[in-house]
DNA sequence: TGTTTTCCATACAGTATTGTATGGACCTGT
DNA sequence: ACAGGTCCATACAATACTGTATGGAAAACA
């Protein structure tokens, strides 16, 4: 897909308004599009409602679109890259068990990597339609595995990196699907009672201290918050 | 509410077709709109919808409503109703730590006393509306104290017991928000690897064995499969 | 049996949304 | 400058949904 060069330029740019702008293209009307998805669901997603939010006329969409469908796929296209992605590359060459855990974590606190409101929506959307039905369930086995080989790779049998890789994914899906506000500072409160719960060992204590340092230091040039 | 009575009762009844009936009542409306919420979300939840499905135009719906409005507060009052209750219940008095967590997995197994896609398609509504997020925050924090409850009740201290309530509790959602299509037989199959990375200990074999013989054996009158 | 109440059909007015057809404005290259 | 391509506005036709007003059928009651 050819959108994807222009989404991504987009949503570098970040949520910055798009209103006011010269001429569109395609790219602006999917990130018009991304944002209702995410916050309104894809029921929301109408043509009409995307050119008032976008100050022109539905004359610009069909210039872009064929029509609302091929709007949808390119919803579908972009999420299929983005939050696998960031799954998958977060585990990938962890040196240690921890590492890879607390990699884990980062991607799932990163909102630039993973977009919990985008994922929420897209499950959503799956109920009600095949195509993104499949795409979600491939990215779902595609992401236990991932994190199943974390844990076999350090100890685990089959068995047991299968269900404790389950444990912790969709306990990450369900934190999210419940959509609670919590602060960075909360979330990190209970980082040893999680890890001691979804690996079965007890975390170096160091380790907990400089991933709780790297979070609540952002001044530190190797933290998180740079990318933001 | 007064609409509970019709509702428990037409709930009853089970997924019978509601079309041919001689006359309908609130709880008939109640019902379609419960089925389509669950099954396409809060946004096809339309009158005309209704009236279609129940075989009727949509003079029937405003006698019995005031308006789309009514109807929405009687689904949002239904499923505080139901869903929570059915947690509350399974741990109400556990005599040991396994009892209650098998208790936990009963419901949550039983559709007739938890029903996922329904909690599911609240969760959704919550997203674009504050009074169903108050609702869903509310039943969110209330099935959360109850499980840490029992964890206390059994040795655990305040915040190992929150968070393994929090872990089981987020699995669980986490696990329905995949909608995966597994079998009784395979959810039974990581009894152990589940209930060992909930609660820290091995289950006693002898539990485990019982467990599964009561869902595997359905002539059994203690079966659980008898109320469906 | 006659009357009232309950329930539903029909007709009407109004809004929201989709897709098409067409012309105009603006930029770009020659 | 002008010809062609790019992007958008406007007008039109069609559908879907909401809420109101009103009358009629069917059940319940007296």
């Amino acid at each position: 897909m050819d959108d994807q060069d222009l989404i991504e330029r987009a949503a570098a740019v970040g949520q910055g308004s798009e209103v006011g702008q010269a001429r569109l293209g395609r790219g602006d009307w999917l990130i018009a599009g991304l944002r209702i998805l995410i916050d309104e669901g894809i029921d929301a997603v109408r043509i009409t409602r995307l050119a008032d939010d976008l100050g022109v006329t539905r004359g610009s969409f069909y210039w872009h679109f064929r029509d609302r469908d091929d709007l949808l796929n390119g919803l579908i296209e972009f999420w299929s890259q983005k939050n696998t992605a960031a799954v998958r590359e977060a585990v990938a060459g962890a040196p240690s068990l921890t590492d890879g855990i607390l990699a884990l974590f980062d991607a799932w606190i990163d909102p630039e990597r993973f977009d919990p409101r985008l994922d929420h929506a897209m499950r959503d959307w799956a109920r009600r339609s095949d195509r993104v039905r499949r795409a979600v369930d491939d990215a779902d086995t595609e992401r236990v595995a991932v994190i199943a080989s974390l844990y076999r790779g350090f100890g685990y049998d089959e068995d047991e990196a299968f269900i404790r890789a389950r444990v912790i994914y969709f306990g990450q899906i369900g934190y999210y699907a419940l959509d609670l506000d919590e602060s960075l500072a909360a979330r990190l409160a209970n980082l040893e009672a999680y890890y001691l719960c979804f690996t079965g060992t007890p975390i170096d204590p160091a380790a907990a201290a400089a991933y709780r340092h790297r979070y609540l230091n952002p001044e530190d040039p190797n933290s998180e918050k740079d990318s933001a």
